[in-house]
DNA sequence: TATTGTTATACTCTATAACTATA
DNA sequence: TATAGTTATAGAGTATAACAATA
């Protein structure tokens, strides 16, 4: 039972293993300076565009201000473009652009051999299996606080 | 094959979700005030005591500046102890104090009810296959570049 | 009055490189 | 000359709260 304590050093060691991977393969993509949390958010936002802030928030897990402050440096970079919402003026909307949509291309790229590599020890069964358990933990956000 | 990029996201995500439940907990283990990572650490070093810093570096995949610093702060606290190796007098053994062992396993407790909450909707089975599955990546590491 | 998003601020974490001591 | 660990420093990421605009 100590063991799903754990567990969490295990996630987080593989997050890093992820992360110290892609570090000194970013001059290849990181052409706009984005950093890893940027590029995250792009990635993000490629996948369900549009998509508002406060969704960006929640699938990211990160605070609102810091999401506020990185998608306006990536406005600034001309990566993504932020556009009020017709049906409630609180709401901004955001979309890649073509540099952006380039840029996220570049950077999914590298990821997916970073990620190739670090799954590589998974058969192609064991790895289907990996990615549907995180779904099912992800996908039920019925928790009691949020 | 997009698909490889989007699972990086989802074990963030998943390790977002664990220190997001956390940190409102922080108060009720955290009295040396050692932060997330002075914790892994703590656990990290009760999973292989004694340890050496450049194991621990490896292990949690942190800077061994950052790692060095953090041992000193929690030497500090008097949670660790550093004692210079007989076999190698440039190597350092960490060992948990009393004090230590009691802070890590107020850690456990709290994580081990964190982690039982966010894997709550697998099943015992599929808790058990995610492990392995963390494990068997883990374990490798037999790569090009280190 | 609640919600979306912004700003300000202080703090923690991270990367790099130059360094000391031991091997 | 190589390795274990330290120090310094600059920069990136984070949490909190107070704020403005819209609902």
């Amino acid at each position: 039972m100590v063991e799903s304590s754990s567990i969490a050093l295990k996630i987080d060691q593989l997050m890093r293993r992820i992360h110290a991977d892609l570090h000194p393969r970013a001059v290849e993509f990181d052409h706009h300076r984005v950093g890893p949390i940027g590029g995250m958010l792009l990635l993000a936002i490629g996948e369900r565009e549009p998509i508002d802030i406060g969704a960006l928030v929640q699938q990211m897990g990160r605070d609102k201000s810091q999401i506020s402050r990185l998608v306006q440096t990536l406005e600034r970079k001309g990566l993504i473009t932020k556009e009020q919402s017709i049906d409630d003026g609180r709401v901004s909307l955001l979309r890649l652009t073509e540099a952006g949509g380039h840029q996220l291309r570049s950077i999914q790229a590298v990821l997916m051999d970073v990620v190739f590599k670090v799954m590589e020890p998974l058969s192609d069964r064991e790895q289907a299996a990996f990615s549907q358990l995180l779904d099912k933990i992800l996908t039920s956000r019925n928790r009691d606080a949020d």
